[in-house]
DNA sequence: TTTCTCGGACAGTCAAGCGC
DNA sequence: CGCTTGACTGTCCGAGAAAA
């Protein structure tokens, strides 16, 4: 990476970094692919294009909402957690003759080996599979209870505010198959964050499946 | 044991170059 | 002029160090 550290950070650590983390649960989605339990084949990562401050300085994972989760974590606020500044692109710099590769296709650059782009990888809204199997399955938070919790306000004018949004990593499935079969649901938020956003919350009433996505308006 | 630091892999962006 | 390529820049994983 091309960012000059510096040796005073901030002192911050992920939520995923501490070993007592219960690795099951994401909060919010670190990889863009589903990947099934007998899959080791690891899936792409997925970036926030804009990480703030704090989580630069100290090379972690940030997300879109302002606060951010990890400085709502260590309680910091709106005027703290702060957009990085993006460089400008260099223009003009010569560039020699292409390489040609074998084959044609679209962007290869990542994708030359491996499996042809599949449709398991989910649209640019950021949007999950809910099938059987998969890992990785939005929760499907109800407007009411999104409600709950404080509206995150936008950085770009004229645009309102939004909701954190959360996901759930589903832990692997034992080898037998079957509903008994399950480990016990695991704690559904890490102990910071319920610091932060203490319960009660309403039950969580699973919905009809009324398409490939989770209900979420 | 927990928290912090940071090297480097990975991902996204976008202008130069290419070919129709 | 649209598509491809690859340089450039940002994000953040994960391992080791330091602190409590």
């Amino acid at each position: 990476m091309a960012l000059p550290r510096q040796k005073n950070g901030d002192g911050i650590d992920d939520l995923s970094d501490s070993p007592t983390t219960d690795s099951s649960i994401n909060i919010y989605p670190r990889f863009s692919t589903v990947v099934s339990a007998s899959q080791s084949v690891r899936a792409k990562r997925m970036q926030v294009k804009n990480a703030c401050t704090k989580c630069q300085k100290a090379c972690k994972k940030c997300d879109p909402a302002r606060p951010c989760l990890r400085c709502v974590r260590y309680g910091f606020g709106v005027e703290e957690c702060l957009n990085s500044q993006r460089k400008e692109r260099r223009k003009g710099a010569k560039r020699g003759p292409y390489k040609k590769r074998n084959g044609r296709g679209k962007h290869t650059a990542h994708s030359d080996e491996g499996e042809p782009e599949s449709e398991s990888s989910p649209p640019p809204g950021g949007s999950y599979p809910t099938a059987p199997g998969a890992d990785l399955a939005p929760v499907a938070y109800t407007p009411t209870l999104y409600a709950q919790y404080p509206l995150v306000p936008s950085h770009t004018p004229g645009e309102s505010g939004y909701f954190h949004q959360f996901y759930l990593t589903i832990a692997p499935r034992q080898e037998s198959e079957g509903s008994a079969a399950y480990p016990p649901p695991p704690q559904l938020f890490p102990t910071t964050f319920l610091a932060a956003y203490p319960p009660p919350y309403p039950s969580y009433v699973p919905q009809a499946q009324t398409g490939p996505e989770g209900q979420m308006s």
